[in-house]
DNA sequence: TAGGCCATCTGGTCCT
DNA sequence: AGGACCAGATGGCCTA
């Protein structure tokens, strides 16, 4: 899909997402960065699961003690649930600015031209997938001709796509608009002059390429 | 009005 | 126990 400039929204960014990474520390957002789910993690569709209990059946049940804690009175109870719910909801909330900080950061370093709409989250993730993918295309048409190659003149199936390496979804992720792009990242790297040697990153500045093409 | 995108709430699960 | 993470649900806003 095609950013449309006038889906800016009134309150598109909360106020804390105006700063780099506001209210987390640097362990919050590294953690939220590179933490990847753990294995053990991976949930599957809880749909058909009792009571959404699908993660649970290779839990150990756990062991009930009671009688510690004084026992609370169902308005007490009550209060506390909600206290905690609340609280959660704070924690949930902050941690959805945080990644959208994090978004925010990383549309900050993608090459848009300035009167672009703001990127969607998944438009984002793809353009920066793909942007790296041609950057890394770049340089190793640069190390070619560093060393006195011939510069490859690679084809596509050589270069393949920015889909190549992950057998997970991406090429699912790809929006109807990007399927029908007129032109892939490899094709737009062939056609740019200026990445036949000597490699230019110039070509990888906003105007050389379409935003299109990486997405 | 339908559909896309988003923020928020919520409950479940896992981890420390 | 409490925090982090996740996915589903819901409702608002916007555009075609």
């Amino acid at each position: 899909m095609v950013p449309h400039p006038s889906r800016a929204r009134a309150v598109q960014v909360t106020h804390e997402t105006e700063q780099p990474f506001p209210g987390a520390s640097d362990v919050e957002v590294t953690r939220v960065a590179s933490a990847p789910p753990s294995p053990t993690r991976v949930q599957g569709n809880c749909a058909e699961a009792e009571g959404g209990n699908c993660r649970g059946a290779a839990r150990k049940p756990r062991a009930r003690r009671g009688g510690r804690s004084r026992p609370k009175s169902e308005l007490a109870l009550s209060k506390q649930r909600r206290s905690r719910r609340k609280k959660a909801n704070d924690r949930e909330r902050n941690r959805m600015h945080n990644l959208n900080s994090a978004l925010d950061a990383l549309r900050g370093v993608l090459p848009t031209f300035p009167d672009d709409a703001k990127l969607t989250k998944i438009e984002t993730l793809r353009f920066a997938h793909n942007y790296i993918w041609a950057l890394t295309q770049t340089l190793r048409i640069a190390d070619h001709s560093l060393y006195g190659l011939e510069p490859p003149a690679p084809s596509c199936e050589e270069l393949g796509s920015p889909d190549d390496g992950s057998p997970g979804d991406w090429s699912s992720l790809y929006s109807p608009v990007s399927q029908a792009g007129s032109l892939s990242p490899a094709a737009s790297l062939e056609e740019c002059p200026g990445l036949q040697a000597p490699a230019s990153p110039a070509c990888l500045r906003p105007g050389a390429l379409a935003l299109s093409d990486f997405l």
